[in-house]
DNA sequence: GTGGAAATTCATTGCCCGATGAATTAGTGG
DNA sequence: CCACTAATTCATCGGGCAATGAATTTCCAC
């Protein structure tokens, strides 16, 4: 059991410990809600330690958050050659970041962008742009379609996201992977290859914004 | 400074000054963060009027989030007769909801939900849940069969919102309602009537949870 | 106007949090 | 095997939190 204070004996890479449990605590309570104590007993380890290991409370959660992974490099690994494949590599590749154990790391980003509207900005520029632009590179389409064409596959994946991980809704949140995609994937072609139903031709963004107008306002005062 | 205790003189409708002050601090800080003290400072009033009013932090949360819309309401309104419509009808209201001055409010709630797993709880009990309920229940399937189609719509829905409102991401975000129906309706209406591609059969959630397997664990001991 | 009901504040309670520092033990170099 | 340093726990502090109940004031029916 917890035997007495000091030095604990063999290894105990104690650091780690509470980097892990701590990347968990935060993706499931956010910084605010997560406790150092919870951390400590998820870790096995003291609530000391935090502050012997990490300092405080926000270096620790900043720790967290430079560990991330490159969207960018994990999908280009292995992108099929068929452009009629993409769609299913797309789904694929996402739905096994975030079953991973980085999915832990990713929802903590996604779950702290939420704190602010910057923290939106920087989700939406590096993450989703970036990401986006890498998809739908392999097809070789003008400017205006590759972003268009990219919000659609966008919407599906970030809904995908928010339903099984973040909000984890059921079913869908415990479904097997391989039938998330057989439903998902022709879906997401059909953004990325298929011929789109538009009423008075394609949305052409005519060039730099137009906003539309009287919407809420994409207000950045938060 | 603030006069003494006792029942205030004029008018002072203070559930509602109450409401408009945990909207803002849910939105600023999210469900945990959030504390009925600066609420009640919002407020003007004391915290304990929020007990009074409300009886819990919880009770308030609900109150603010069924306050903006009532999303069963809405979607009821208008409702088609023919079941092929239904996709279209869908994303129009949610567009027209959402393009509102509600969105901003809805947007409030959907951004502090997100920060925390106990703030996503809530959200997919008493929005989510409900919403999905109401929208596949004119299509008379089987429980299972609704719950799965239910998921699917609210991926794409959920993704809409997401990218068009919450991230903002453009050309999305600043495209035309009708431009937007057009393209989406029939992904969602796929998944309402269509026939869904699946490998080894329906994924019938085999009763009761059977959670995937070794992710992060949708634990609910917080 | 007077008596009760509703609205509001104050004072307090108990809980949990993050942080700190002393006490204790295990490794390590000589 | 002895000193020294690093790792770990324990006990505790001050603070902020949600919640409760009593005290006080205004409103309203009669």
């Amino acid at each position: 059991m917890t035997g007495g204070r000091g030095r604990r004996p063999g290894a105990g890479d104690t650091r780690s410990l509470i980097l892990a449990a701590a990347r968990d605590a935060f993706a499931e309570h956010g910084f605010e809600a997560a406790t150092l104590r919870d951390i400590g007993q998820r870790a096995g380890v003291d609530p000391a330690m935090i502050h012997h290991w990490f300092g405080t409370k926000e270096k620790l959660f900043q720790a967290v958050v430079n560990a991330p992974v490159d969207p960018q490099e994990v999908l280009a690994a292995g992108l099929p050659d068929d452009p009629e494949r993409l769609g299913e590599h797309l789904v694929r590749t996402l739905l096994t970041v975030w079953d991973s154990p980085q999915g832990s790391a990713a929802l903590v980003v996604v779950r702290s962008s939420m704190r602010s509207s910057r923290g939106a900005a920087l989700l939406r520029e590096f993450v989703l742009a970036r990401v986006i632009r890498t998809a739908v590179a392999p097809l070789g389409l003008t400017e205006d379609e590759a972003l268009w064409r990219g919000n659609l596959v966008a919407t599906q994946l970030a809904g995908l996201v928010m339903v099984r991980y973040v909000l984890a809704v059921e079913p869908l949140a415990s479904t097997a992977p391989d039938d998330v995609v057989a439903v998902l994937a022709p879906q997401v072609q059909h953004y990325l290859t298929g011929e789109l139903a538009l009423t008075g031709g394609p949305p052409r963004s005519p060039s730099g914004a137009t906003p539309r107008t009287p919407r809420p306002t994409p207000r950045s005062s938060g």
